[in-house]
DNA sequence: CAAAGTGTATTAGTTGCATAATACAGTTTA
DNA sequence: TAAACTGTATTATGCAACTAATACACTTTG
């Protein structure tokens, strides 16, 4: 079963669009396979304190993309290719390392100062 | 006078925050120095193709916050202390630290890994 | 002085996000 | 089989972000 417990909701950024951010980060971490069962609109809009149509739009949007198979009645399981989920990984990852690249940067910092910035707040 | 020329509209995210953002990156960065004049409202909504309202909210938020100067009629100034400066660099580079290492580590990432990834997509 | 530019304020309208309350059809399971 | 759980759909409401169109008081400038 996937899991939402790293789940932080973060402001300003749309509640729906943190869930699917959220699943594709695990399809990259290889924390979510393909088969994966996914907890119900229901279970999880309850776990994450948000609206079932809130889940149910990110899973609409997960499904669009090829990720998810679900039907009526039954439950739903992550469904993709290997080829895909290096897709989603190669998007995901140019998009976060060209904006976090782009705001340290704005922040006037060489690399090497952003380098041991990354690694002073690793923890 | 304060340059927007390297803002990017980032979806997903209010254009008055943004906006907001881009000069404490600025401050950060010491490209924005107390003193300097600001474009007015109705100037940078239009180079930024934006309502004049929203360019004025983010305006009011700065002035709030101590880092802007602004009386009817006559041009506006960032306006703020050494001190105030070091605060809002705290403050930014903090938040986007946290959020860096925070996207790194979801997408399960080793430190060794977010620095080589930092790395190549610098440019 | 007059015109142009400035900050500030108000009212109205649209859109997207999220909530709320149901409803219904299908599947699972006890 | 019946109950409980699934996915899916609909309608209504509230709110924030953004746009649009003005209006007014003040400062700067030609």
């Amino acid at each position: 079963m996937i899991s939402f417990e790293s789940f932080k909701n973060e402001n300003d950024i749309p509640i729906y669009m943190q869930i699917v951010r959220h699943i594709k980060r695990g399809i990259i971490s290889k924390q979510v396979l393909s088969g994966d069962e996914l907890p119900s609109r229901r279970v999880l809009s309850a776990e994450l304190g948000v609206n079932p149509n809130t889940v149910q739009k990110a899973y609409a949007i997960l499904e669009e993309e090829g990720l998810i198979e679900s039907h009526t009645g039954a439950k739903s399981y992550m469904s993709f290719s290997h080829m895909r989920a290096d897709e989603v990984k190669k998007e995901l990852l140019e998009n976060d390392a060209k904006a976090i690249v782009n705001s340290l940067k704005q922040m006037g910092f060489s690399k090497e100062d952003s380098l041991a910035i990354i690694d002073k707040f690793w923890n």
